[in-house]
DNA sequence: TCGTAATATTGCAATATTACGATAATAGAA
DNA sequence: TTCTATTATCGTAATATTGCAATATTACGA
């Protein structure tokens, strides 16, 4: 036990639990909207920023990464971050598309 | 260590943080959809519909009321659930509101 | 009242997540 | 090359989550 039986649901349900797991950590939340809130990308100054350890923070950063949601790239020693816009609206589509049937006239 | 340190953060990320996290499981997704394509309430079917034991529903469907998704109500023996819509919607808004100042050209 | 059906709660085992110190890897500066 | 700054990874401790069997609770019907 403890473990997720995700063979039992469809692909598509599976989808939108891993995506809404990346935003189910305050500190993942707190990154991106930091991400979202600057010009253009921004380096590894979330440890500052947020509070955390460095080795948290890149952890979250990964996290975030393997989801899909960020574009990174190296500019001499530091890495610089930005949101993968296109990724992110595949996201608020498949959540926001979920419950268009949704009845609301009952209880 | 291993908890969250929510003190960090501010209320309106934590906040994002725990309604994300009740869609961070397939289980609530899976409930969440059936529920959303019945026409009204629904009932305890779901230990049947998602292959989980009547105890693992429970707790999954008591993680969605908590986060004050669904309205439930006692009709003789049965209990019957539906979607909290207004709670829905201040999740979606919160969501969405949260990249509207993202920037899309970098990197 | 007693039995039964439906849901909730408890207790526990297994696994996952969170956080951080220590260390590794990489690239530029001295 | 050596030093330093920056990010990633490893190892580990603490806590959280998942899932289920067993049990409790509640409400109806006989």
């Amino acid at each position: 036990m403890g473990v997720t039986k995700r063979f039992i649901y469809t692909e598509n349900i599976n989808e939108i639990a891993n995506i809404a797991k990346v935003f189910a950590h305050p500190a993942r939340v707190s990154i991106l909207k930091y991400i979202s809130e600057q010009e253009g990308c921004i380096c590894n100054d979330l440890v500052d920023e947020i509070g955390l350890s460095q080795a948290t923070i890149s952890q979250h950063l990964s996290v975030i990464g393997d989801a899909g949601l960020l574009k990174g790239r190296f500019e001499g020693k530091k890495k610089c971050y930005c949101l993968n816009l296109e990724r992110f609206e595949e996201f608020q589509i498949l959540l926001n598309s979920f419950f268009n049937k949704t009845t609301s006239n009952c209880c």
